[in-house]
DNA sequence: TTAGAACTGTTACTCGACATAACAAACACG
DNA sequence: CGTGTTTGTTATGTCGAGTAACAGTTCTAA
């Protein structure tokens, strides 16, 4: 960030003071209108004039907040996954413990519903890196990702916990996944890391997570337009509960029903 | 396309003169050049500068070529199409018709093979719209995903034919499909136009290409670089297989295996 | 209270890329 | 061989990113 005001100790003990209040909200408005402004284009691009326009402003001010475009576009990145992160992990919560079938397919609505929502900000973190767009050092590239595996594993050790996790319909055929397991300290900071879980429901994960996330992108990108709304809903729900069932997860209890937009 | 030759007739019956030949080879290496610009920054973004830079011309006399780069761009989308189609229709063919199996599980491995091999041009035409591009007046968008699923279908319903297509593990919960089947002939111009399959087929199939689709992209983007190869290559097999079983296709008969690249 | 520093905005400018205009050379074809 | 077409060039206009120099405002501390 740029012209940040230097942090005095590690925590700020005085509350934000006024000059740092205005600024985090100028920050903040120019996140949201260029989120407005890649919503209103369909696109994951925007101009900086643009945005200074809209905001009143002219285009070299923005300069005082963000150092380029590839700043502003790290945040909002930043920004997407923590949304997309906090709206499944919320939706999740919101199923009891026990059910985590329910929990499974209340996290695969809430990222449909995310990334319908916000398709270009789902392509942001998903999708091919955007162009010109070079990301710092050691960035966040496919953070999302693996946060995504990370919170769908927590799901499987929590059923696997409650023991209420069948044998998947999968099977490590070639025992690579076991022998991956095995060695998993060597790949730290991953999906790999963390608790322990069989290689046939760690297969099973990523056939959740792909399954529900080619449907949601196809959709997402417009190439599902051809189908009435109501038939996507259905199709989606239904192979939702379907790989659910080939993991291993028990029936969802109550399935919250996707509200349309 | 800008400065084109006239056709004399509506097929031309004298073989290309030596100017159009000329022509169309450069037209050609226009979009090679793109494509290679495209592959090494691995973006769908590129400088007609470049272009023109890289073969040896000035930018301006690209404009002889192509009106712009959204025509350029329409060009490579268009192409990107049909390699994908081909590739995907040649694997599908090489496994004999009595096998739908393994012509799905034929179709899965080109269509994620493609998609590793050119990236940036299964998100040309399988992502976000391109920033600044704006598809023709009744353009092919999404043309690629109806045409995935044409072939999707027709390759069940060779199953159906042959008499060994079993009943899939998905339903057709509240009818909507059926519904939406029984009305086709509203929907013309998409994969709910053609032979008639049952809607838990028709379920079934959008399931098969969502599961693919999502490793697919997941991996050509990059969001799996944190898994394996091989644990890669046994987790899509063992998908395209679960899926290929839940939909009710028969076991495939000699899979080919997927060579690295 | 007030001087100085820090912050936030402006206008003026450079640079690079898309795109068009005007022109010149090469080519096809009567 | 001469004329019109094609394909390239250079010169130019426009627009957006990003920088420089400067001005007004706000915070802070003597």
């Amino acid at each position: 960030m740029v012209g940040q005001i230097p942090q005095p100790g590690r925590e700020p003990e005085r509350p934000p003071s006024r000059r740092e209040r205005a600024r985090a909200a100028t920050i903040e408005e120019i996140k949201q209108t260029a989120m407005g402004l890649m919503r209103e284009q369909g696109t994951t691009d925007f101009r900086f004039s643009d945005i200074a326009r809209l905001m009143g402003m002219t285009a070299p001010a923005l300069y005082r907040y963000f150092a380029d475009r590839d700043e502003l576009l790290t945040a909002l990145i930043v920004d997407a996954y923590d949304d997309l992160g906090d709206a499944v992990a919320e939706a999740r919560d919101q199923i009891p413990v026990d059910d985590p079938g329910g929990r499974f397919a209340a996290v695969a609505q809430s990222y449909r519903r995310w990334a319908r929502e916000e398709p270009q900000r789902f392509a942001l973190i998903l999708g091919l890196p955007v162009p010109g767009y070079h990301a710092p050092e050691e960035g966040p590239t496919s953070e999302a990702a693996k946060r995504a595996m990370a919170q769908l594993k927590s799901l499987f050790y929590e059923a696997i916990q409650a023991g209420v996790l069948r044998r998947p319909m999968l099977t490590d055929d070639d025992g690579s996944i076991t022998r991956m397991l095995a060695e998993h300290h060597k790949v730290k900071d991953t999906p790999i890391d963390g608790p322990p879980v069989p290689p046939e429901t760690f297969q099973a994960m990523l056939h959740c997570w792909a399954s529900m996330h080619g449907f949601t992108s196809l959709e997402a990108y417009g190439h599902l337009d051809w189908l009435p709304d109501e038939v996507r809903d259905a199709v989606f729900e239904s192979s939702i509960r379907l790989v659910a069932r080939v993991a291993g997860l028990p029936e969802p209890g109550g399935l919250p029903r996707l509200s349309d937009d």
